[in-house]
DNA sequence: AAAAGATGTGGTACTCAGTACCGTACTGGC
DNA sequence: GCCAGTACGGTACTGAGTACCACATCTTTT
């Protein structure tokens, strides 16, 4: 067979994450990365703006998949809202499989990688932080609030994906579940402070009854 | 006078600081930075890795003060401790004034440094979460409440010190202890279980509601 | 006082990321 | 057929960052 019929842009990414797992990140030119594809230097940059965006390929999709999520919320289920988009991100990793866990021994090693991944997260945390702002009622501390809810979720997003890319973790859509129980927790805790009033708030979708009743257990055995 | 008794190193933050300001960061080369300091271009980078990296003059000396604070707390007076910590940070950068302002507009509109910034107060957000998560009791969840407050002390901090370098607020430490406030209170709110309340996050769902809330019932029943 | 180190410095040469520009091949539409 | 849009390759350039060498100053040792 003669060349495979996948784009440029994908050989691309494929010779990138090869050449950066077995040489190493600075260890591999850009013209490396382009002669094992195919294709000119000239055309990695036309599709990646620097060497570090190739391990990123599709952050501008993921992105734009969270901002339309978000913009399809609203004030009354904000904490679906919220829930749902960072599952996207999380779906998206754990799709990923193995090329996940390249980049993440990459990033682990690589002081720019890191950087540039702790940069990308801030992106999604912003882009919660401006959603719950906008669905917040005026109050003087709405915007900290907005804040601090945007990055827990983040911050449990992290925690879950960085404990599945170590194995610590067999489901991790379960485990973010229970991580943002924890988040939503204190957040509502410290709310209005209404009593006596119970909430459910039925996150996604996809499972049985009993897997359901499994999951509420150990959320109110977790209190 | 013949040359000022201030170090090359000091000369070279002044100057870079400068032309970042007048020029821009992009218009600016290290040849520039190092001949307005009167010193070679291998002086730059002896003292700064990058040219990124003069704009965060003393972040590693901070990043050793903050580790010095925590490392002087204990379990018991956890809160107080990374108060303090944070607030070491925003003193530094108060007590910058003008510089503080002008990093904070180059932040702003060059990528390169935002990003670096983002990497930097991560730095600390780590340190937060290792002694948190050191003085945590065992918990399933102790590594993850330790995040979740790291990221929540780090979030405070930045919107306080953005306000004030915006100018919506004039005593910054008065608005940061107001902040940990809100902080405090919902990571203490959620901790114990406070009665009253209760809050339920089904993780997975998909199912109707009548399903839903009988897997509710069983597993309240059950339990 | 002389030798020996430690430290800070300047200069040169090199690699490589990233940009600008130009020419070319392949599409679909008229 | 022509033409516009798009994707590609090549060349040349700027500038960040590294490696290495030479020198000057200062302190310590003998």
């Amino acid at each position: 067979m003669p060349t495979a019929p996948v784009s440029a842009r994908d050989r691309l990414v494929a010779a990138a994450f090869d050449l950066f797992d077995v040489r190493g990140f600075d260890e591999t030119t850009v013209d490396d990365i382009a002669k094992a594809a195919g294709v000119g230097r000239t055309t990695f940059f036309r599709h990646f703006g620097s060497k570090e965006s190739v391990i990123f390929p599709e952050h501008d999709d993921l992105l734009a998949r969270i901002a339309g999520r978000l913009d399809a919320g609203d004030a009354a289920s904000s904490d679906v809202a919220v829930s749902e988009a960072a599952r996207l991100v999380l779906r998206y990793y754990v799709g990923e499989g193995d090329r996940a866990r390249i980049r993440y021994r990459l990033i682990s090693s690589v002081p720019v990688l890191k950087a540039r991944e702790i940069a990308s997260i801030r992106q999604y945390q912003s882009l919660f932080a401006r959603a719950l702002s906008g669905w917040a009622e005026d109050d003087v501390d709405a915007v900290l609030r907005a804040e601090l809810l945007a990055s827990a979720i983040v911050t449990a997003h992290n925690h879950v994906l960085r404990r599945w890319l170590r194995g610590e973790v067999d489901d991790p859509e379960d485990a973010f579940g229970h991580a943002m129980s924890v988040v939503l927790e204190q957040a509502r805790g410290a709310g209005q402070g209404g009593a006596g009033e119970t909430t459910v708030v039925v996150v996604r979708g996809g499972s049985t009854p009993e897997q359901v009743a499994a999951a509420v257990q150990r959320t109110l055995k977790g209190q």
